[in-house]
DNA sequence: TCCCACCAATTT
DNA sequence: AATTGGTGGGAA
């Protein structure tokens, strides 16, 4: 007889915390219900996690459970134990990764949760459309992907296929094999919404099996999908990073499509990766992962080669589409040919607008992200100040007029003359990038241009509008951030611009190499997807970088033997784990103070030197409405190490004296 | 002495 | 996270 229970709640508080069970409700709790407790001097939802027949703290210092919330768990056990992993390692409370994995109308208590009739609906499997035939490479892929499937062994593939090399046509027939051995899949895209038309093409072929689900969809329609396939009439999930969480009965597969993204880490508690997500429900299932990119992130190519991953290479586009010409432009050239301080667009790319004008064609351009860090570099040599020991741009502080390095705190003047060249020509950059649109227009003013950002598509809806447009020639330049360089399939585009490859290289973060490499990649596969050969301008101040160089052959492997050694020299992930600390506040000085604070404690909690404390040092961006950051970065060969002393240190503290602390474990973005 | 802003403690 | 109760400084 269930007398007492369990529940954790969606509070940064650990647990679980016992309740009594009122007599009347006794056969109908169940693990996995929510139900409504008192909790301190107000109720909250708790989530069963345990049932209990006896403890050992008397009744009276036990308080009950006021009313159990739903007929049927919302959870299940598998999930369940799931988040208590994600919990563990991401150093949130087990409450708050229930909370990631259940439909958001749930978290409030007032959606109940009912068993509805089976629908009958039967449809057969022929109403779905044919495959297309696989080349010999794609055979030879999907062939090592088909024999794990259906030998029900868990196998996680690595499929590094340059752009448009048919990798989705092999995640569709893989989906299709799991679903013959009548087990489900789930698919990750980086971001629903940029990927429209990738979802037609599961849907076209599959029909009703498939649910969608993303947090642009209304919580009513989202939360019929989640119900569709918990009954079990939907056997195929398609959606970003929160859709490995889809309460599918039978998993078998999951395919993470572009697995380089940095979208798949959530940004928010509970901070989770959702490609280590994904590795832990297909361990626990004996399901096949599959992890597909043209430009694989270091990491998952580092586990590839040396076998933890299966490696598996398409190297060539189909039907024998040629890969666009890369050309790079040196825009320290620039500046004497049109002499000009800050040329926003080389004369060659000038050439090529005109062309498109001319030939009826369109082009993308692309700024990169906002500068939101200042960097220092020449404009004569192209030399950029970087930290020796952490290897990436040092940034400047107006304020302390200072060169900091916002890893280890490394701090220098800024140089009167150029260290390498010894001229005079040290510039500071990161801001100015709005000028495109004005100067395509002063120097083409027949042009039609539009422009896409997170300003311009701030409305709903308005992302899907201008790409229509644009998709009718109503537009013939599209100028945009990263946002336009995923998956987007064009025909009349021939042309593609990078303003400024520097804005990604010189971003202080060890990955910006990474993804410079990949940024270039991918937006060099945006070009020349019709009949017409494509062409690609990248401008630069350090044409001589090896990612642009590799990005130019088209060759990762080229890219990434470079990259790796540097990794390994200078002590970073793969061959390491961080852990960033974030300490944010409206006062400096108290900022630092507790940042220094709560240092000492790791150093102390450290005994051994196999975790490295870097910091506290200001984080790129320092200052974010009024408020101030530092960070802590924690660097080891062991997570586990990591995250024990996390806990041991700081435990379930977010706030001391007014100073917020942020923990995120494996980051993919240190700002 | 009153009224706040700020801070620390608590959640079964 | 959210709430509560304590504290201490400033103004009257």
């Amino acid at each position: 007889m269930t007398k007492y229970l369990n529940v954790v709640v969606g509070l940064p508080v650990d647990g679980p915390f016992t309740y009594m069970v009122p007599e009347q409700y006794r056969d109908i709790v169940s693990v996995g219900k929510r139900v409504w407790v008192p909790f301190g001097r107000r109720n909250e939802i708790g989530y069963i996690i345990e049932l209990l027949e006896e403890v050992k703290i008397p009744d009276e210092k036990l308080k009950s459970i006021k009313k159990v919330i739903d007929s049927e768990p919302i959870i299940n056990k598998e999930l369940l134990s799931l988040t208590k992993k994600i919990a563990e390692y991401y150093c949130n409370s087990w409450g708050e990764s229930i909370e990631a994995v259940i439909p958001p109308g749930l978290k409030k208590g007032k959606v109940k949760l009912v068993p509805r009739e089976k629908s009958e609906k039967i449809i057969p499997d022929d109403d779905f459309k044919k495959d297309f035939q696989l080349n010999k490479i794609q055979k030879k892929a999907f062939d090592s992907i088909k024999e794990k499937i259906d030998s029900s062994k868990h196998s996680t593939f690595l499929l590094h296929g340059i752009t448009a090399s048919g990798k989705t046509e092999i995640y569709l027939q893989s989906i299709r094999e799991a679903h013959k051995m009548g087990k489900d899949c789930i698919v990750l895209v980086p971001e629903i919404s940029l990927t429209p038309q990738a979802c037609e093409r599961y849907t076209a072929r599959f029909k009703d099996k498939v649910a969608v689900l993303h947090s642009k969809m209304l919580n009513s329609h989202r939360f019929k999908e989640w119900q569709k396939i918990k009954e079990g009439n939907a056997s195929i999930v398609i959606g970003p990073r929160s859709a490995i969480f889809a309460p599918v009965k039978n998993l078998g597969l999951v395919i993470i499509d572009e697995e380089h993204e940095l979208t798949y880490k959530q940004e928010d508690v509970p901070r989770y990766d959702a490609r280590k997500v994904a590795k832990m429900r297909a361990e626990i299932n004996n399901a096949v992962l599959v992890l597909g990119s043209a430009t694989p992130s270091l990491e998952s190519y580092y586990k590839a080669k040396k076998g933890v991953y299966e490696l598996l290479h398409l190297p060539e586009r189909i039907r024998k589409r040629d890969l666009p010409e890369v050309q790079i432009i040196d825009m320290k050239d620039e500046i004497r040919k049109q002499r000009s301080h800050n040329p926003v667009l080389s004369i060659a790319l000038q050439e090529e607008l005109k062309k498109i004008i001319d030939n009826k064609k369109q082009a993308i351009l692309f700024l990169n992200r906002k500068g939101f860090a200042t960097y220092v570099h020449c404009i004569k040599c192209g030399y950029e100040e970087r930290c020796e020991k952490c290897n990436i741009a040092l940034t400047y502080h107006s304020g302390k007029n200072k060169l900091i390095c916002h890893y280890c705190n490394f701090q220098k003047d800024v140089p009167e003359v150029c260290p390498r060249c010894k001229s005079s020509y040290l510039r500071k950059h990161g801001k100015g990038t709005e000028k495109v649109v004005s100067d395509i227009k002063k120097i083409f003013p027949e042009i039609r241009v539009v422009r896409m950002d997170t300003e311009a598509t701030a409305k709903r809806g308005a992302h899907k509008q201008i790409l229509d447009k644009f998709k009718k020639h109503e537009y013939d330049v599209l100028v945009g951030t990263q946002m336009i360089a995923k998956g987007l399939d064009f025909p009349k585009v021939t042309l593609v611009g990078v303003i400024s490859a520097d804005t990604s290289l010189n971003l202080p973060d060890f990955r910006a190499a990474e993804r410079t490499f990949s940024l270039i990649t991918q937006v060099a596969g945006r070009a020349g997807r019709g009949d017409k050969k494509g062409k690609v301008i990248i401008q630069t101040y350090n044409p001589e970088h090896f990612s642009i160089i590799a990005s130019r052959k088209h060759n990762y492997e080229e890219f990434y033997n470079k990259e790796i050694k540097i990794r390994k020299n200078s002590d970073f992930p793969p061959f390491t784990n961080l852990a960033n600390i974030t300490f944010r506040g409206p006062k400096e000085d108290k900022v630092v103070s507790i940042a220094d604070e709560v240092c000492d404690l790791f150093s102390k909690n450290i005994k051994s030197k196999k975790i490295e404390i870097l910091g506290p040092a200001p984080s790129a961006i320092s200052k974010v409405k009024n408020k101030y950051r530092y960070n802590i970065i924690l660097n080891s060969k062991n997570v586990n190490d990591i995250i024990k002393v996390i806990k041991k240190t700081i435990g379930n503290t977010r706030r001391i004296k007014g100073v917020y602390i942020k923990i995120d474990v494996d980051p993919q973005n240190i700002l």
